[in-house]
DNA sequence: TCTGGGGTCCTAGGACCC
DNA sequence: TCTGGGGTCCTAGGACCC
């Protein structure tokens, strides 16, 4: 039987490295890309984490440290760092058809019949330097037999700097040797709740994980683990692999708002600035939504007993796009939910059942109809207006006009839009 | 004072059917 | 006086990922 072969290649501190191909200055520097000011660390240079910062560390926590050790923190350029992902993904193409985007900096390529010869090594490398030369961006790559496997052989090859961000792991002492390598927690598909249960059970090692007996797995961890365990002893799980994934399941929109938020009107504007937002990705991918479910949460940080979830789905009169029936649904869905006297700090609304607009059923005849056309068109023209003169120029009435809540990015620490934008292109002096 | 946003999948339990 | 069992679908919530 052939063995597969998957390659995991994974941009380091993809936010950070995007950021300094534009700004050499930083290179030498601390950075960390935080969520939004005040927010989370979402990536962290290699310095920034020598010294200490976490993944997801909110600011406040790190801000001494990144006073005294002179750490450039910068707010997110998702237009950048887009632009960028695509030009990784497309370099890669060269190396085989078989490639599955994972996320906005990691790619799986099954290299299982396009690979023929040579040192596996030496074609992980030229994956790095291929990129690093055509994109400026330092990737790391893992090479072995299964897709849970590659990830933890790039895990190593990022931790172990002797290694130059390349790792392959084909034989079974290979193999081995990885796994009793690899912490329980840093296996992929296992997280914080599972990685405490399994070391009650003296489980502590990816290699310890393998070992178990896989229908204990099952009936204590359940299916999904399985799955994983399967793959660390080097079965390919049936976990869909290819590039043809199902498409968008759902559509979402939140945020959490600095200033507390208590009365209805205050959440029913943040629900309609939501249904907007969602609206206009929701047309922007030709898609048509069936249902909307809208959240209400308190902070969570909170004494129990001044905490509340609220969370409701409801059906659409008819599956549509129009920002006008979404918001209106999603208003029902909120007087729902809604429960006087607490302190709201995040509001989300996500779009499900998902349809392409070609399937819309004609379903009423007549004057409706008609409507809905004209609806179609007024949609239209809000994107349109919306793309040309900058988010919000057009919006729905009850998302407020004055209000605080406007989706105000601050701007003042994000890096210019270096590729995307003509007049914030690179200058040369 | 402060603690992100956007996703997917699985499971348990209830409703309902035959 | 007794009160099956299997299957499916839906929903809420949890866990995980980047």
């Amino acid at each position: 039987m052939m063995q597969n072969l998957f390659v995991l290649v994974d941009c380091n501190n993809f936010y950070v490295s995007c950021e300094r191909v534009f700004e050499p200055r930083l290179q030498t520097r601390p950075v960390v890309v935080v969520s939004g000011v005040g927010g989370c660390a979402l990536a962290r240079s290699n310095e920034a984490k020598k010294l200490g910062i976490m993944m997801s560390q909110p600011y406040f926590e790190w801000e001494q440290v990144a006073v005294k050790n002179n750490i450039k923190v910068l707010t997110p350029n998702f237009s950048l760092y887009a632009d960028m992902s695509n030009r990784v993904m497309r370099s890669l193409t060269e190396f085989s058809e078989k490639r599955q985007v994972y996320s906005i900096d990691e790619c799986f390529l099954d290299i299982t019949y396009s690979y023929t010869e040579g040192n596996l090594f030496d074609f992980g490398s030229k994956i790095k330097q291929k990129i690093q030369k055509e994109v400026g961006i330092p990737v790391s790559v893992g090479i072995s037999i299964t897709k849970t496997l590659a990830k933890a052989t790039n895990e190593y090859a990022k931790v172990h700097i002797d290694c130059d961000d390349v790792a392959v792991a084909i034989h079974k002492d290979e193999i081995d040797d990885l796994l009793h390598k690899t912490t329980i927690e840093d296996v992929w598909g296992i997280g914080r709740q599972t990685a405490t249960k399994l070391h009650i059970s003296g489980i502590h090692t990816a290699h310890d994980f393998a070992n178990q007996n896989g229908e204990t797995i099952q009936k204590t961890y359940g299916g999904g683990f399985y799955d994983t365990w399967l793959e660390l002893r080097g079965t390919q799980s049936t976990r869909d692999i290819s590039e043809l994934r199902s498409p968008k399941r759902s559509i979402m929109h939140t945020r959490t708002y600095g200033e507390a938020l208590y009365l209805f009107d205050d959440l029913l504007s943040c629900v309609a600035s939501h249904a907007s937002e969602c609206g206009r990705r929701l047309r922007a991918r030709k898609l048509i939504a069936s249902f909307v479910t809208v959240f209400i949460k308190t902070n969570r940080f909170v004494d129990r007993d001044r905490r509340y979830t609220g969370e409701i789905t409801v059906g659409m009169q008819e599956p549509s796009s129009d920002t006008k029936e979404i918001s209106k649904t999603a208003i029902r869905a909120l007087r729902m939910i809604f429960k006087k006297g607490y302190i709201y700090k995040k509001v989300g609304l996500i779009l499900s059942g998902l349809i392409p607009e070609s399937e819309q059923q004609l379903s009423v005849i007549g004057h409706q109809s008609d409507k809905r056309g004209e609806n179609i068109r007024l949609m239209k023209a809000v994107d349109m207006l919306n793309d040309t003169y900058g988010h919000g120029t057009i919006r729905l009435a009850l998302e407020g006009m004055n209000s605080k809540r406007d989706h105000y990015q601050p701007s003042h620490l994000r890096s210019l839009r270096f590729t995307t934008r003509w007049d914030e292109i690179k200058q040369v002096k």
